[in-house]
DNA sequence: AAGTTATCCAACCGCCGGTGA
DNA sequence: CTCACCGGCGGTTGGATAACT
């Protein structure tokens, strides 16, 4: 994808072109598709030079936050899983506030979202627990509960996923995940429950029994956009169907963020809701913990 | 059912560092 | 060296939706 948009000379403006106003907002299914189409064409990158001879009215930030948080092949998008809450933790512990960073271990995974998944879910339960975020407590909190806590449900996900592996498909755990956590923690410990090898790898889980291709494409959260195009051997984007008349069918059917995928995944796989209980990390049990280990008012 | 509040997340903003003229 | 431009990053906002009263 080292293809740069070089062909159009950005300091050439007409006069046409500088009476233009930048368009703000929500993107258009027009847009996206402009956007895609001349990605596909020229590979992305000089973002304001882009925006112009693609004949969008956005700004060249805009088309690169536009395109690395929504449109993109590989991005995924949906319910961040066990997994990479974990990761998340472990990163930030770590780094802080640098979701670039932590999103570069979390394929597919925009720094946004990653930083959006923090202000939303992590402060939440900060503010429940009455905390501040940067506090002894709620690192400790994190470190010693919030974490073993999540390994626990991530093996005990994978033994369900292991049983129910032999009558349905649906685990999504990437696979990359376990290179990541062994990338960045090789010898790690999360508060007493330790995180090795066996704990993640797929040998043991159902994502690499059920890996055909068939599988991965009907089930991976990718972006709704995958199917109009591919990514091929040398990383450029092939358009599958460059025909506009698709555009109405496409958007009608598929430009609904996913849904699709996720209420499919829900609605037929009632284990999963076992899987993603995010929100309820503070049990009665894990409250009276706190209470004793750390004062805290609840 | 209607109004209010909470939550989520896409998109924008401002800052900063790198780069090239 | 200076300046302008660009891309990347983290913080913030605001609209849409869900949940609650």
């Amino acid at each position: 994808m080292d293809v740069k948009a070089r062909e159009c000379a950005p300091n050439v403006q007409s006069s046409e072109d500088e009476d233009m106003e930048l368009k703000r907002g929500p993107w258009t299914v027009e847009e996206d598709f402009k956007l895609i189409d001349y990605i596909a064409t020229h590979g992305e990158g000089r973002w304001n030079s882009l925006a112009h001879c693609a004949g969008l009215k956005r700004t060249g930030k805009s088309c690169r936050l536009r395109w690395l948080n929504y449109l993109r092949p590989d991005v995924r998008r949906g319910n961040i899983t066990l997994e990479e809450q974990l990761l998340i933790l472990k990163l930030h512990s770590r780094w802080g506030n640098r979701w670039s960073k932590i999103a570069q271990h979390l394929p597919g995974r925009s720094d946004n979202e990653i930083k959006n998944y923090w202000r939303t879910r992590v402060q939440k339960h900060a503010k429940q627990l009455k905390c501040d975020l940067n506090s002894k407590q709620f690192k400790d909190t994190v470190r010693y509960l919030w974490m073993p806590r999540l390994v626990e449900r991530i093996q005990a996900a994978t033994a369900v996923s292991n049983i129910m592996v032999a009558t349905t498909a649906s685990a999504t755990t990437s696979t990359s995940f376990v290179g990541s956590m062994k990338t960045v923690f090789p010898d790690d410990h999360l508060g007493g429950a330790q995180v090795n090898s066996s704990s993640y790898t797929l040998e043991n889980s159902s994502t690499t029994a059920a890996s055909s291709d068939s599988f991965a494409t009907q089930l991976s959260p990718l972006s709704d956009f995958t199917y109009y195009y591919s990514i091929n051997n040398n990383n450029s984007i092939s358009i599958n169907n460059p025909n506009p008349n698709r555009l109405k069918e496409f958007s009608g059917n598929h430009y609904n963020y996913g849904i699709d995928i996720q209420s499919l995944e829900q609605s037929n796989n009632p284990w999963l809701d076992t899987i993603d209980a995010s929100e309820n990390l503070f049990n009665a049990e894990d409250c009276y913990f706190l209470q004793q280990q750390f004062n805290f008012n609840m």
